[in-house]
DNA sequence: TTTAGGTTTAACCATTTGGTTAACAAAAAT
DNA sequence: ATTTTTGTTAACCAAATGGTTAAACCTAAA
């Protein structure tokens, strides 16, 4: 392994847990094993390192998505696939996803920039099927961008708040991961079974 | 309003933005527009003065979802009365979900502090309600953690995830709080319609 | 064997940051 | 009226932090 992808690695893990204003470059390189001045060498500065992770880090994401969300496939098919490849995926990487709704909403400006990214998530065409099942009389009339919600919100959010979550109904981490392994089916099922006809 | 409500308000403002660790004494002093010694002289410390707002914080949502969750009602109207009244708390609070699940993710520490607070939401009386409507044959067979995890994601995600929805989903603040109000209703009637025989 | 290129290190630097102090003002208590 | 307590300020401090630099160190090509 190159020292660049050591200093990258340890950053993706230390702004994963300790987010942009937590993280220490010592602490980096530190993990990365490697001195201080090479974080520079590579990256500049801390912005740009972070800038580096982060979009690594929802350009894995997000091509999943879109993926799924622009197939060809009917509605039901599709949440199906998605909850359970979106969890499979998030479950190797479980602070994914709270670490990209954090610094989203720390760093406003940021959101612009990913924005204007060609990876971005576009939920256009799911939003337009949506409509057009509903109409087809495939499912019961809904709000698209609600539903949308929905299926964001029930896979992402036990991650998302993931020690909040293991506090308050008192669970272990085998016990958390357990749980969202049998969650990749109970999504689609709930979602299935509210808004199917 | 006395200086140290000054300091609070303007300590809730500035952590609920940027987070313990983005968050500087300096900037809290500038917006309660007193000397920065004031903060130490009311509160000690940066850790003593965040976890005042973070319990503080805590403490205006826990009682609303233990009221609810400990009460008496039937289920169906459990999870109306919930979704109705978190939301409508959490939208004169908007960054209150994000910053609660952000500092119990960036202070593993705190969160064992927090789970002995009298104030802890609790939902042991619920998940056994759930159970007991299940055997009553009121609602399907469905794991009560998992139906917990729904409804609490299905009100928290948006708000917590509030930046990227906007991005993603491309859609204004006022139309962000309209799509809000009309979820009030909308996650009950889904989870009902999923759950309901 | 030399040299030119990138790579690595230790020491250093300026700024920021949480926190302190000592003097001072304004109330409260005596 | 005077002392004591409480509130307030500006100046200051030590530690931490992101970043720089110049010299040393490789290593592969000339």
């Amino acid at each position: 392994m190159t020292t660049e992808e050591k200093i990258f690695e340890a950053a993706f893990n230390v702004f994963q847990k300790k987010g942009f204003t937590g993280a220490r470059m010592q602490e980096i390189a530190d993990e990365a094993e490697i001195n201080k001045a090479m974080l520079h060498y590579f990256f500049r500065s801390k912005e740009k390192l972070f800038e580096a992770v982060f979009m690594n880090a929802f350009g894995k994401l997000a091509p999943q998505i879109n993926g799924i969300f622009n197939s060809d496939e009917a509605l039901f098919e599709k949440i199906k696939k998605f909850t359970d490849s979106y969890i499979s995926f998030v479950m190797e990487y479980p602070f994914l996803p709270q670490f990209i709704i954090q610094e989203m909403n720390n760093n406003p400006e940021f959101v612009a920039k990913f924005l204007k990214d060609e990876k971005r998530p576009d939920p256009t065409k799911l939003l337009k099927q949506i409509e057009s099942e509903i109409e087809l009389g495939i499912i019961k009339p809904i709000s698209p961008k609600q539903l949308l919600l929905d299926i964001f919100a029930m896979t992402a959010f036990p991650f998302a708040a993931q020690n909040l979550v293991k506090g308050i109904i008192n669970i272990s981490n085998d016990e958390f991961f357990q749980l969202m392994k049998e969650r990749k089916i109970h999504i689609s099922e709930q979602i299935i079974n509210a808004i199917k006809k």
